[in-house]
RNA sequence: CAGGUUGGCUGGGCGAUCGCGGUUCUGCGUUGUCGGGAUCGAGGAAAGUCCGCACUCCAUAGAGCACGGCGUCGGAUAGCACCCGGGGCGGGGAAGUCUCGUCACUUCUUGUGAUGAGAAACACGCCGAAAGGCGUGAACCUGCCGGAAAAGGGCCACAGAAACAAACAGCCGCUCCUCCUGCUCCCAUCUCCUUUUAGGAGAUGGGUCGGGGGUGAGGUGGUGAUGGUGAAAAGGUGGUGUAAGAGACCACCGGCAUCUGCCGUAAUGCGGAUGGCCAGGUAACCCCCGCCGGGAGCAAGGCCAAGCAGGAGCGAAAUCGUCUGUGGACGAUGGGAGACUGCUCGUCUCCGCAUGUGCCCUUCCCUCUUGUGGGAUGGGACAGUUCCGGGUAGGCUGCACCGAGCAGCGCGGCGACGCGCUGCCCAGAGAGAUGAUCGCACAGGCGGGCAACCGCCGGACAGAAUGCGGCUUACAGGCCAGCCUGAGGG
RNA sequence: UGGGGCAUGGUGCAAUGGCAGCACACCAGCCUUUGGAGCUGUGGAUCUUGGUUCGAAUCCAGGUGCCCCAG
């Protein structure tokens, strides 16, 4: 993922988190919030606590969301904010799997157009 | 070849496409949140943080106690309680089974677990008629190691007389009392005999002096394993000995102390002589002895930017005497501070240690070119410093390293490790870089099949954050080697 | 990164190295028309692995999990 489509400053982290609104999924949860610049491109931030298991099976976490999300993002909706957050069967799933639930996530939010496939 | 056991190495490979991080080179009418090329990119444990260091900051002249750690010998190392090689004492290896009953679970069959009873029980050696008893047992693994617990204290439940020092019961000697028995003696009665003023013998009864034996009670002394309980009862076995006993003595064995011989650097081991049996266990209980030990940690520390709110203490040079060139020096006394974590102290240092022969003001004195300069006195401010409080969570650095560095080869050493030569520069972020897909072989598991083979599943433990050494813990599979035991062949 | 502490029935806590207890809870019974309360009773545990010791919840070492503190 290239460091201009990355959510990084720890205040952004603490901004969405507290105020955007998180959909749910059994493998990923998802936390969205407008930018307050509208004309910037979409940020992610991917994060996995200690419930998603050790560090081998958080890094293998937060790499397939990395995967799973980078063919979507120059044609995601521009000025959003999103945290993704593994929950603990991510880290023994396919990437399959991870991509169909974060597009289901993504629709549900409606930052990616129903028809896009 | 089989079994056992240990150590070392390895820790999925190759290719294609897409994608990520660092370094470096480079392109541009477009200088970008741009594009292209090269190269490097997790581990043996990166983990736990149990030890030891490097490095950084703070503090620092000493001694003792406390506290904490360590504790066999030698070696290795920059260093290390855990590394390497020895030694000693234990434990494992090493004895595993069968039958029956009861209970629970259960795949419903005698399958698993618990429990009780019985039987059998590894190899070798010794004792024994037998039952049985005693001793030893490889490689290798593993635990511990000062005070041989003979400075002292504590503890040793239950049981047991008693848990370490004696008592109690017991045994035995002496003495006293009571009772019994029988001997000697005396008296009485009766009978018999004779050598007939008398004597003798026997029986019965009684008496008590003395002596013997026994029972019971008391006193006194001796004795130590007899008391069968325990995890543990004061060397073991056999004999002598004794009133009874006991290392009291003797033989053999075992242990200890002292002296000593040999191998070894040493611990230790193998012996010899003498002594003498006093000595229970526990120091991963206190304790004693010896040695070692400042504190904090890369969120250490340094620089920059931004931001906030300041406050308090110190901010000096005691008193007296002597000398003096009037700047000061020396000595004494008292007080304070410090000598770092807890305490104490002979003693030491300073009288501010870092910092002004600095600045302003009040009063007095001297000088005098009425400007000033010098001294004394009291007060204040600033710099500085300590503490408290407030603010910041951004950037650069430390920090990606020429190093206790890595790889290969050789040499020395049993080994830890050391030395030499050659080659190399080898991850480094800060929301935290290694992933995904496909293909091909190679291991592995499951199913089908006599087999060849076919189909499916599918890589163990696990992710660097200042670095290094050791330890501990987790770990699928593969390869190699050593040692021991047994069998077979030459 | 460094330091400190804890682990005992389901829960909260006790226990000089010597028979693991207490309270609440669970279950059963009694009482009550029934429930609650009350009374009686049973079952159930020392985080784990080794070691020291005659004997370990306790002492020592390794491991596991949790909590707290500092910057």
């Amino acid at each position: 993922m290239q460091s201009r489509f990355r959510l990084t400053r720890s205040e952004d982290f603490k901004r969405v988190r507290r105020i955007g609104k998180s959909y749910a999924h059994p493998l990923v949860v998802l936390v969205a919030q407008a930018s307050e610049n509208p004309a910037h491109s979409v940020r992610v931030g991917v994060a996995a606590g200690k419930t998603a298991g050790t560090a081998v099976h958080r890094n293998r976490a937060k790499r397939l969301l990395r995967e799973a999300i980078r063919p979507y993002l120059t044609s995601l909706a521009s000025g959003w904010d999103l945290i993704l957050i593994a929950r603990p069967g991510l880290a023994t799933a396919t990437l399959a799997d991870a991509r169909s639930a974060l597009l289901n996530l993504l629709r549900r939010a409606k930052i990616l157009p129903a028809d896009e496939s």
